[in-house]
DNA sequence: GACCCCTGTAACAATTCGTAGGATTCGGGA
DNA sequence: TCCCGAATCCTACGAATTGTTACAGGGGTC
């Protein structure tokens, strides 16, 4: 849980692994070095990295391929390093999926740096551990789904109710349109599937014991949308 | 009504402003410009951008404090720009708490890629409701819509009555228009729609417990426009 | 097959907010 | 000071948005 971040390395040259991992574990991280693209996602069912450092051009396999597939699989953040500087491989890298794109040669203080700018934020861990989250005295565990009052009690909550709560929980403290709401929820714009939406928000502030006179989680912002107010812990 | 994401851009050249925008509208996102950093903090209490491209280097105040403290309260991505291409200075940025870094001369295209990368992720925890205003006694929280009376009484307010206390906070003491209000608040010229600024103004002053007869807070000047009397704090 | 839970739809209630119209106030000129 | 036109305020009403409840279909379990 508190462990330092976890750091994948996969370049070939392992001259540069050398001075990446030096440079990392002088910050503070744990890093770990693959040569090829094969052990590297074969360890990826071991482990789980916070970041990947991908060198594209890799002998063995299409480092795009790669970071694509990461990029919808893992919650890892993905920062690709390349030689090849033009404008257009760093576009469709991004495009691709990955979180940030450095050109060799680099310097290990900015990667350092960039790597940190991403972990700053919180990740959203596709992996099959423990998924609880703490907001204003509540516990919300999307394992179990369930939803445990400030005083302990304990209510079950449905998928739908999850997803919405997730949602609210992505973002906390922000607006939230319903047109965003609907296009991350899976549901086809228009038509009357916006009643649905209000409906789960409904069902989810009363398991949330909310006030319907005075919300103090979710709040409804008319002609706009909805925020959710709650520290994060 | 808030589909496309809006991204804010500060530059102190219209030239590049232009551009920007013209780049970002093309890949469907919404933009507003600012040319002075203190224009541009006025409007955050206002608008609430997702992402906000930061030229470093503006003539009137220190980017990087700037930088820093939309970081810590803002939960918009962080985008600088700059002209300094310093190892030393794309990293202090990034630790001051840029998400990204990018050296003019830039790509229009590298830029929009970078943007989508970041609003590929959830955004930051917008930190612990930055947005609390003290005046003359009252307190406005624009996290939870509420207004508290000197007293203590807390009464909520809608989204329209909020819009016009914003404002009114950002301008205080200041004479504003109605054209300027109309402006600032949407609402598209002429017509009749300024009306409803009229009622809007009314229900704030009811819920700020103004005399009619003898308005201490919102005072109205015939034939030119309001003005917002209070000491912040 | 009977039962139960989840989930969307429909119908109705509550809230928000702009519009309309008359009442009131303001400022200038007689 | 008094009067008049224009600007502003206030109240009520209605359209649009959102909340809530009841109900029906679907899928899973025993």
């Amino acid at each position: 849980m508190t462990d330092a971040p976890l750091i994948a390395i996969l370049d070939d040259e392992p001259e540069i692994r050398r001075l990446l991992s030096a440079a990392l574990e002088e910050a503070g991280f744990r890093t770990v070095g693959f040569a090829r693209a094969t052990e590297f996602e074969a360890a990826l069912r071991r482990i789980q990295p916070d970041a990947c450092l991908i060198d594209l051009g890799l002998p063995d396999r299409d480092g795009l391929a790669l970071v694509h597939r990461l990029a919808s699989e893992s919650g890892a953040a993905i920062i690709i390093i390349s030689g090849r500087a033009q404008v257009q491989d760093r576009v469709t890298g991004l495009e691709l999926g990955a979180d940030d794109y450095i050109i060799k040669p680099f310097e290990p203080a900015e990667v350092v740096a960039r790597i940190r700018a991403r972990l700053r934020r919180p990740q959203r861990d596709a992996g099959p551990g423990r998924q609880q989250v703490r907001f204003a005295g509540w516990s919300a565990d999307f394992d179990r789904y369930t939803l445990t009052s400030p005083e302990g009690a304990e209510t079950p909550i449905s998928h739908a109710e999850a997803e919405v709560l997730r949602l609210f929980l992505d973002n906390p403290r922000r607006l939230i349109s319903r047109a965003q709401m609907l296009e991350t929820l899976g549901g086809t714009a228009g038509e009357s599937f916006d009643r649905a939406m209000d409906v789960r928000i409904s069902r989810l502030r009363t398991k949330l014991g909310e006030d319907p006179k005075n919300p103090r989680l979710i709040k409804t912002i008319y002609g706009a949308g909805y925020i959710f107010l709650a520290e994060l812990g």
